[in-house]
RNA sequence: GGAGGAGUGGCCGAGUGGCCUAUGGCGGCGGACUUGAAAUCCGUUGAGCUCGCAAGGGCUCCAGGGGUUCGAAUCCCUUCUCCUCCGCCA
């Protein structure tokens, strides 16, 4: 969420700004431009109308309650009362909508993001390491898995339906060991604090970090059936309590801090976490159909860090190092690359995806974004952090990134470690992890 | 799932319709005393919004939301959270 006053005050930069991402972006700005001035004066009014009926309200305690006088100011109080609640349910009612226009919003692409329209202008930063060479022809997970029997997409789709899966034997014990290798790695190098989070959260938290209200089509969502009778006193229905699994951890660990002022010495605050995570592929109907790419339910270690301003940027560049990392230490080739503007997600003012080379696809595939979000999912969930005692508290900056996708890292080991025969190789790295085992087959 | 109880400032806790601009204590910060510290004493202590060049005003916030009233921390409705007991369960 973007700084009310700041997009009033600087309404024709913010604009172009967001110009930068694509016309819709821009024009979402249009309903704030209409709504703050009335919410201004109203809320003058308001206040003015208050200050009366406060001052009103302290003579009449100390009148006598029997007398004429008290009876005749109660009348004259009666009216400014009302105009009081007629202006507060005006308030309210533009609070309501500028809240709303506000939350749909995006971020402002930092200055240094590229220009671009689409994936295709994304920046290539750096490379790591040499494409695999083959003396075959490389196949791709899905039949690798298959035939080696790890990995089981009709019985996924008979217990759960499409894009669901089965990881059986060497193939479910590869899943585990990654996510292990991932987090020893980043509590014990990279000084991340291990974090267990729910899985369900409430449409707060997804609001925090900027799912809701934008994205809810992308989300799963839980309406606990239990509730379904609760009326309230009027025969309305009660509003339901809804609960939605997480798409990633990002979620949870970042709304850790929701509505909290933070001490500036705990800066930065760094958080690990893997999780279980949970997309509804909406509008992606004929989309990496095949295989493990893209699922409904998917593993994943993440990254979050809470920053100062000053450093969060500095930040983004080390988060990025830090997923890396993981495939330096798998020995897996990957590239970099910087999203253009038209690119950015919602929430992110500059971004790193990471891309791990798939011989079986041909193709660089995202296992990793890295983001810094600046102030934007801070305010939001109104995360603050204090650097001394009466200071003005300042919103804290957030960054998060893949530390990696589990899944898809297990699809880059099948198909970067294949052999001639359809047998795959353990990294060394992963070998401890698989308990001294270094050929599955 | 059933029956009770409770949510007040960083923390504890008083407050049962107007004298609440929220008592008191603890903690924090500043100062006095002291060679220094402790003890003691004095002062201070949240967040958001808004008017103003400023100095300085003003408004809102007692778990969240709604209501009653001229006036609500206090009364009513509702949601959430926590605690105790019973039941069930990994």
């Amino acid at each position: 969420m973007l700084d009310l006053r700041y997009v009033v005050e600087n309404l024709e930069e913010v604009r172009a700004a967001l110009a930068r991402r694509g016309p819709t972006s821009k024009q979402s700005l249009d309903p704030i431009a209409a709504l703050a001035p009335r919410r201004s004066v109203l809320m003058q009014r308001l206040q003015a109308v208050r200050e009366e009926k406060n001052e009103a309200n302290a003579a009449m305690a100390k009148l006598d309650k029997q007398s004429d006088e008290f009876k005749a100011r109660r009348e004259s109080l009666k009216r400014i009362s009302d105009e009081t609640k007629q202006l507060e349910a005006e308030e309210r009612q533009v609070q309501v909508e500028l809240e709303h226009a506000l939350l749909m919003v995006p971020n402002l692409p930092a200055a240094s993001v590229p220009d671009g329209k689409s994936e295709a202008d994304n920046v290539e930063v750096r490379k790591h390491g040499e494409k695999p060479s083959f003396a075959f022809a490389p196949k791709d997970h899905v039949d690798l898995g298959m035939t080696l029997g790890i990995i089981d997409f009709d019985r996924g789709a008979k217990l759960s339906g499409a894009r669901f899966s089965v990881l059986k034997g060497h193939g479910a014990h590869l899943e585990r060991a990654l996510l292990m290798l991932m987090l020893d790695l980043h509590t014990r190098e990279h000084g991340y604090t291990e974090i267990w989070p729910p899985a369900l959260v409430n449409d707060e938290s997804l609001r925090g970090t900027g799912q809701l209200p934008k994205f809810a089509a992308d989300l799963f969502r839980i309406a606990p059936d239990w509730q379904e009778g609760i009326t309230t006193a009027d025969k309305e229905p009660a509003p339901r309590r809804e609960l939605y699994l997480i798409p990633t951890a990002e979620v949870p660990l970042t709304n850790l801090h929701r509505d909290e002022i933070l001490d500036g010495d705990a800066l930065p605050i760094k958080y690990t976490a893997y999780t279980p995570c949970f997309r509804s592929e909406a509008g992606s109907y004929g989309k990496d159909t095949r295989g493990l790419i893209r699922q409904h339910q998917f593993d994943k270690v993440e990254l979050v860090r809470f920053e100062r301003p000053a450093t969060a940027e500095a930040a983004l560049q080390e988060l990025t190092g830090q997923a890396e990392a993981v495939l330096q230490l798998l020995g897996l080739h990957y590239r970099v690359v910087e999203l253009c503007a038209g690119d950015l997600g919602n929430g992110a003012k500059r971004c790193y995806d990471i891309e791990v080379w798939l011989p079986g696809q041909n193709a660089y595939r995202e296992i990793s974004s890295c983001s810094w979000f600046g102030d934007f999912q801070a305010r939001r969930a109104r995360i603050r952090f204090r650097d001394k005692p009466g200071d003005k508290p300042q919103v804290v900056h957030t960054l998060n990134g893949s530390g990696l996708a589990i899944g898809r890292t297990l699809v880059a080991v099948l198909e970067q470690y294949q052999q001639a025969d359809g047998s795959v190789r353990v990294p060394k790295a992963l070998i401890p992890y698989m308990g001294g085992l270094e050929l599955i087959k």
